[in-house]
RNA sequence: GCGGGGGUGUCAGAGUGGUCAAAUGAGCAAGGUUGAGGGCCUUGUGGCUUAGUGCCUGCGCGGGUUCGAAUCCCGUCCCCCGCACCA
């Protein structure tokens, strides 16, 4: 069979009879699942990509199987740095870099038999697509959820231009090794997410997310309870946030963040070179790279006067301060804080002491650490005796009575900064004219459209651009020029999800009646990286549009699964630098696709990190032959039991796996069964169809061309997912045959071990006490009715018991209490003697022997007590 | 530093209080098939022992809770991921 053929023929076929388009006129109910949008990467499509969509595709077609109006859609988040970097360094047009890595992107998956609905395709560096974009900020505009304000950038010199974090290296310029990168403040756009933070925060409660990732949300909004006081510096109030006003009589200095705006309002003459020589210091603005440094910071030649002791304390400029959390600037307390501590034995500032553990007196000359932990306020006025904890609202309050403060709450969640000084992006729809001042570009002017001819590497490219900085101003008419800042391409990313719903909508940004049909997403399958940022934006959006009136749901994704990374099989992740790229390309050339699909979703848990292997999909190869040739077999249309409850198990395991997302589980299902028929002289027809139609969504194309051998005309993929009969599920035929089978490997060791090839006589002699094989069937018996645990519980309330556990599996029986369960059990004893005797001819056959089946009490052989309960013994001779 | 996740057999990975010496696949070994090899099929694969039952050890390391722990708790070591201008 070749399977690079039959792939192509079924893609071309579900393609012509577009199975997979997504209609909003269905009577079956809507289902939406989604993957994340991704970033088209020059490198192309790898198998760490193709796992992720694989697991999206599997849960889509599973879905549709079973009944679904499903969504499952596909689109490009095609603006950003990599294609702007690859402009400036290969000259290369961020288009044209960005259309063709899209364009590969859609042949791979494509290949990989993904069923996306591709009419609904998207790209963000489409016109179309990001004229939304400014029409969305010009509405959240006016809602007043966007502002200027100053923020620090980092500015390369050579380049004219401002640099993201990830083109500074080490505090030099990417491109210019030699260039320290210098910290500049410009005027940015800001979106208030912070508007939403309480509600983000409470609605992650009501998500059906991973935990950790609600946790993670919580921990990044990061809701703190605090107080706000005011220092007296230079005769001006400064307002500084603590959630330990407990230990404002501890504080020896004070630490303003290096990148505070109004640094240097603080700085004396005398300390003015040496403030600036230490900024100099501090090269980067990523707080990442600002907190692996070393606490590092100068005085400022200013002193901060603490509002309840009026003590006089230094003022430090200090480098692992966020000038973005709270107000910039941190009251210090190194006896109680072990950053502040650091910072006081490095420049020889006084340590205070204000909280005493109990237990023991703290000494500040000989600590080793701060003491965080709780106790009882010392040399803290009228407040010592009390509890740190009742202190934090009893200096507040007291704070807050002689208007030296006031409690607070405080969000770790910053304010969105969405502007790029970059050209591959969204242009912000704004213009600047020297009378009217900052103008929106009127609706109806709109798009802005990003010009194709501009100059790299020299500069902002937009802004050298003077066709399209130049303009006219919409309110008063003369001339003006146009803000040359970008969006930050997560904004494309907080809404793509709505635009699906009507993605050829050129009025509007989709319609209401198709967003309130498909939205929320039901299933969003992504990385855990985007926790935080994505994840955020995108809720974000979605409650201001819902009250900017476009629809009325909360919450964009009902359910988020997380899938796990695959790596290389040296163990790291699959990247083009390391080497360890494996593409699905290559692989599919040797397997096919379905074999590679089968692997990666069979070798663990789609949310665990994974290793790929070259060795372990040969297992998978391997299974798609067996596969095939157990069509060969003889059909018949006769069923038995033993057929009917695997085929029904195995529908009923196999369904609630797929639905969980046990995909590796759920496969091994499917093997056991391809095995179990594939050891049988006769199958039937029903067997082999359900069989294919469970398999279909991890290899679909294999399954479309056994399906159609079996001479079905109607594609597998519009079949409906097969169901089971739970009354077909006779678990006592499973068990017989688990013995009979256990019974043939018996022999199979015994001819092994005692390396006769040909065994004369065997004795089988049927061991008079079931009891073990009793007790397990009992305990299974009684796991379907009750909760073991209680049971378990009750046992215990029985003192005699506690020392013998061993005996806790005997005593179980006594408890049962519902009649009939034993004696049907016993009653199994006699069917599998019989079931045996049934089966001596084969096994006669088999071995070329003869086989005697005696029941032990009837047996005279002293060996006959060494018989294992639920396993016959057997004598050779 | 802060936040999140994880350490299971030769390897990749199931299993998250009891039916566990631990699914499944890979690897390795033996046997069968084959002119040979490959492929395929069967069996084995922690240790000791037995024809079989059994016992010991065992899920990073050290403690604890429990009748019972890979699973829960505490401590400890190691690894991975995110941290706001990468997407």
């Amino acid at each position: 069979m070749d399977f690079n053929e039959i792939e192509k023929k079924w893609q071309k076929r579900w393609e012509l009879a577009n199975v997979f388009e997504a209609k909003e006129e269905s009577k079956k109910k809507k289902y939406y699942v989604l993957e994340m949008f991704p970033y088209p990467s020059g490198s192309g499509l790898h198998m760490g990509h193709a796992r992720n969509y694989i697991i999206g595709d599997v849960y889509a077609r599973f879905k549709r199987m079973t009944g679904w109006n499903v969504l499952y859609p596909m689109g490009y988040d095609a603006l950003g740095l990599p294609a702007e970097n690859a402009a400036i360094q290969a000259g290369k047009h961020p288009k044209i870099f960005t259309l063709n890595a899209i364009k590969n992107f859609i042949k791979q998956q494509k290949e990989l038999g993904l069923s996306y609905d591709w009419n609904r395709l998207l790209k963000s560096c489409d016109v179309e697509y990001y004229k939304w974009n400014q029409y969305f900020f010009l509405k959240l505009y006016k809602k007043g959820l966007v502002y200027r304000k100053k923020a620090p950038v980092n500015w390369c010199p050579e380049c004219n231009t401002v640099l993201a974090n990830e083109q500074v290296h080490g505090g030099k310029c990417w491109r210019h090794t030699d260039v320290d990168v210098e910290i500049k403040h410009l005027e940015q756009w800001f979106i208030k997410t912070t508007a939403y933070a309480d509600e983000l925060l409470e609605d992650v409660e009501k998500l059906d997310w991973p935990e950790r990732i609600k946790t993670m949300q919580r921990n990044w909004i990061g809701k703190s309870h605090g107080t706000d006081i005011y220092f007296k510096i230079n005769n001006q109030n400064w307002r500084i946030f603590t959630t330990r006003a407990d230990t404002i009589y501890g504080v020896t200095f004070m630490v303003i963040s290096a990148q505070h705006p109004k640094l240097m309002e603080l700085v004396s003459e005398r300390q003015k070179k040496e403030v600036e020589a230490f900024l100099k210091r501090i090269k980067s603005t990523s707080e990442k790279d600002i907190e692996e440094l070393e606490k590092d910071g100068v005085f400022t030649g200013s002193y901060a006067i603490n509002p309840l002791t009026n003590e006089k304390v230094p003022v430090y400029a200090g480098n692992f301060v966020l000038a973005e959390y709270g107000s910039g600037m941190v009251m210090a307390v190194p006896a109680h804080d072990q950053r502040d501590f650091e910072f006081a034995k490095k420049y020889k500032i006084p340590i205070k002491v204000v909280i005493e553990p109990g237990e023991y007196s703290l000494n500040p000359e000989k600590m080793s650490r701060a003491y965080t932990g709780d106790g009882t306020l010392i040399n803290s006025g009228e407040f010592n005796g009390l509890n740190n904890r009742d202190a934090i609202e009893e200096i507040s309050k007291y704070l807050e009575k002689k208007k030296l403060g006031k409690r607070t709450v405080q969000y770790k969640l910053r304010d969105w900064l969405i502007s790029r000084q970059r050209y591959w992006g969204t242009p912000i729809p704004f213009i600047y004219c020297e009378k009217c001042g900052l103008v929106p570009v009127p609706e109806k002017d709109l798009p802005v459209v990003l010009p194709d001819d501009v100059k790299f590497g020299e500069g902002n490219p937009l802004a050298t651009n003077k066709d399209f900085v130049n303009t006219k101003c919409p309110a008063c008419g003369g001339s003006a020029k146009r803000e040359t800042d970008t969006m930050d391409t997560f904004f494309d990313s907080s809404w793509y999800f709505l635009r699906f719903t009507d993605n050829k909508n050129d009025k509007e940004p989709f319609s209401k009646k198709n967003v309130t049909y498909w939205m929320p997403v039901d299933t969003y399958i992504g990385g855990a990286e985007h926790a935080c940022m994505h994840l955020i934006y995108a809720r974000f959006f979605t409650k201001a549009l819902r009250d900017l009136g476009y629809f009325k749901f909360d919450e964009p994704f009902t359910k988020l699964y997380n899938q796990g990374m695959l790596h290389g099989e040296d163990g790291h992740v699959m990247s083009k630098s390391r080497g360890n790229v494996v593409l699905p390309e290559e692989i599919s050339k040797r397997f096919g696709i379905d074999a590679a699909r089968f692997f990666l979703m069979f070798v663990a848990a789609p949310d665990k990190d994974v290793l790929w292997s070259d060795k372990g999909i040969q297992g998978s190869f391997r299974f798609v032959h067996k596969l095939i040739s157990l069509f060969d077999k003889k059909k018949s249309t006769e069923s038995d039991s033993l057929l009917d409850t695997k085929m029904h198990k195995t529908i009923r395991e196999v369904t609630m796996k797929i639905e969980n997302f046990q995909y590796n589980l759920a496969l091994i299902d499917l093997m056991e069964f391809v095995k179990f028929l594939s050891d049988r002289e006769k199958v039937t027809k029903k067997c082999l169809e359900n069989l294919l139609l469970m398999l279909s969504p991890f290899c679909p194309h294999l399954c479309e061309e056994l399906w159609e051998k079996l001479g079905n005309v109607e594609m597998a993929v519009t079949q409906n997912w097969p169901e089971y009969d739970e009354k077909k599920i006779d678990e006592r035929a499973e068990a017989i045959e688990e013995l009979v089978s256990g019974l043939r490997s018996n022999i199979l060791d015994i001819q092994r071990l005692t390396k006769k090839k040909r065994l004369r006589k065997i004795t089988l002699i049927i061991a008079k006490d079931w009891k073990s094989k009793l007790m397990k069937s009992i305990k299974k018996e009684l796991e379907k009715i009750y909760d073991v645990g209680e049971i378990m519980k009750n046992i215990l309330k029985n003192k005699d018991l506690k020392d013998h556990s061993k005996d806790i599996q005997k005593l179980l029986p006594k408890l049962v209490k519902k009649p009939g369960l034993i004696p049907r059990i016993v009653l199994a004893q006699t069917e599998e003697e019989a079931e045996i005797n049934k089966r001596k001819d084969k096994l006669e056959k088999e071995f070329c022997c003869e086989i005697e089946v005696v029941r032990e009490q009837d047996s005279k052989e002293t060996k006959a007590k060494h018989a294992m309960p639920g396993k016959p013994a057997i004598i050779v001779e």
